[in-house]
DNA sequence: GTTGAACTGATAGTTTGGCT
DNA sequence: AGCCAAACTATCAGTTCAAC
């Protein structure tokens, strides 16, 4: 299918680009004729205005100056970010200070990350803002971002307020959300899942909102946070109490700090769990990027973590499979996902301390004296079969299985044109 | 000289996309 | 349809180097 579409590359780009404007044309007067009926007109007054938008769009497409909406992805909130910077206006987008008084609610019935994205999108932001408290709404100002574009603050027929600026030249307009603008002023990784779960949970924590999946994650964070102090402190949290097993791992301490890292970074949704932990992933040649280790010890390493029972790997059938649409969305189109692990991490508390103990020293009995020793082979005569499966899962394969799973599901991104 | 840890390079087995 | 390269998983043999 792919291969007749490239061989008809021209055709069918000019003709999707005319579907395209014809597209945006309808879709604009679809919606005046959806508000005016709203607003109680009469047929003779929207056959009016429908005729006179028409004739507009079109005389607008004639001359090549039809307004486009651009979603703004990675590449397009990178450059808002520079050009918020350049301007010296990151102030305006900071939080106020006086968040605290604003009392805001949530609905009961919100209980999830995705309900309350979706509610607070619907917030006038400017109180939020210690920069936009004194905008109007639908009035014409300077952007903060660009100079030279058009910018104004509305709120859209499905009641998501938005912040537009518009190029003049272009004849391009971007809209931001709350959290596209959160993430702006974050500025960090922009248009990573965890940018986007960054920008969620400080508007959660700025205006103190706690709904039952933030409390799942409130907690899972803390886990890892823990896990991390524990692992910075090794020398005393666990060489005290657990010598053998801290001599054991010491050399690659970095890797099961970076693994927690990770995991805090990549709480997706509490559906996505196991067991009530969360689910992150990763491949051992991307570990090997970021911990600067050969992949081949990464590896290694994960299964010695995975054998002392300081991380988990999730065999395929308990992976989620809701997951496998957040996990192409983090890789997003490129094509470098094929098989990897998927891991839950515990708490680092006694038991799994003094667990990991026991093993080592299981271990060193059976000669496997160090992280080079341990193989699948090795591990099931040191324990068990079934103990081995554990261990060594089968990497998942995901791809087949996202063919038809949608991105913008999981990015929360609404790509609602406007202008 | 022996030993062991850390690393390197080779290789096996799989899936996938692209090319012919 | 068949073949190849790439990217993923993994193990293992061999090298380097430092400590004892």
């Amino acid at each position: 299918m792919k291969r007749e579409g490239s061989i008809n590359l021209a055709p069918t780009i000019s003709s999707s680009k005319i579907k395209e404007k014809q597209f945006r044309k309808q879709k604009r007067i679809d919606r005046l004729k959806n508000k005016m009926e709203a607003e109680g007109a009469t047929g003779k007054e929207i056959r009016k205005a429908v005729y006179k938008l028409k004739h507009l769009e079109d005389k607008k497409i004639e001359e090549g100056i039809q307004t486009k909406y651009v979603e703004p992805g990675k590449k397009e909130k990178v450059l808002l970010r520079e050009g918020l910077l350049q301007n010296s206006n990151l102030e305006i987008l900071t939080t106020t200070s006086s968040i605290a008084e604003h009392k805001i609610t949530i609905p009961e019935k919100i209980t999830k990350h995705k309900e309350f994205m979706e509610y607070m999108q619907t917030l006038n932001f400017r109180f939020y803002f210690n920069g936009l408290q004194d905008w109007n709404i639908n009035k014409t100002r300077a952007c903060i971002f660009f100079e030279g574009n058009k910018t104004w603050i509305q709120q859209d027929d499905k009641g998501v307020y938005r912040y537009y600026s518009k190029d003049e030249e272009k004849h391009t307009v971007q809209g931001l959300n709350i959290f596209d603008l959160i993430e702006i002023r974050e500025g960090t990784e922009i248009g990573s899942i965890y940018s986007m779960n960054n920008a969620r949970r400080r508007l959660a924590s700025d205006l103190g909102i706690v709904y039952s999946e933030r409390q799942w994650e409130i907690l899972q964070e803390k886990k890892y946070e823990k896990n991390i102090g524990i692992i910075q402190r090794a020398d005393v949290e666990i060489k005290g109490d657990f010598p053998k097993l801290f001599d054991f791992i010491k050399s690659y301490l970095h890797l099961l700090g970076h693994l927690n890292d990770w995991g805090v970074k990549h709480i997706l949704e509490e559906e996505h769990s196991f067991k009530g932990e969360s689910i992150f992933f990763q491949s051992t040649t991307h570990m090997e990027k970021i911990v600067g280790k050969d992949q081949t010890i990464c590896s290694r390493g994960v299964n010695m973590f995975a054998v002392l029972g300081l991380i988990n790997k999730i065999r395929e059938e308990d992976v989620p499979s809701s997951l496998l649409g957040v996990a192409q969305a983090i890789r997003g189109r490129r094509n470098e996902f094929r098989l990897v692990n998927f891991y839950t991490v515990p708490a680092l508390n006694h038991q799994v301390l003094s667990e990991a103990e026991e093993r080592v020293e299981r271990l060193k009995r059976y000669g496997i004296t160090s992280m080079t020793h341990i193989s699948k082979k090795q591990v099931t005569e040191c324990f068990s079969e079934s103990f081995t499966k554990k261990v060594y899962v089968n990497p998942t394969s995901i791809r087949e299985q996202l063919l038809e799973k949608s991105l913008k599901d999981h990015l929360y991104y609404d790509i609602e044109p406007a202008d």
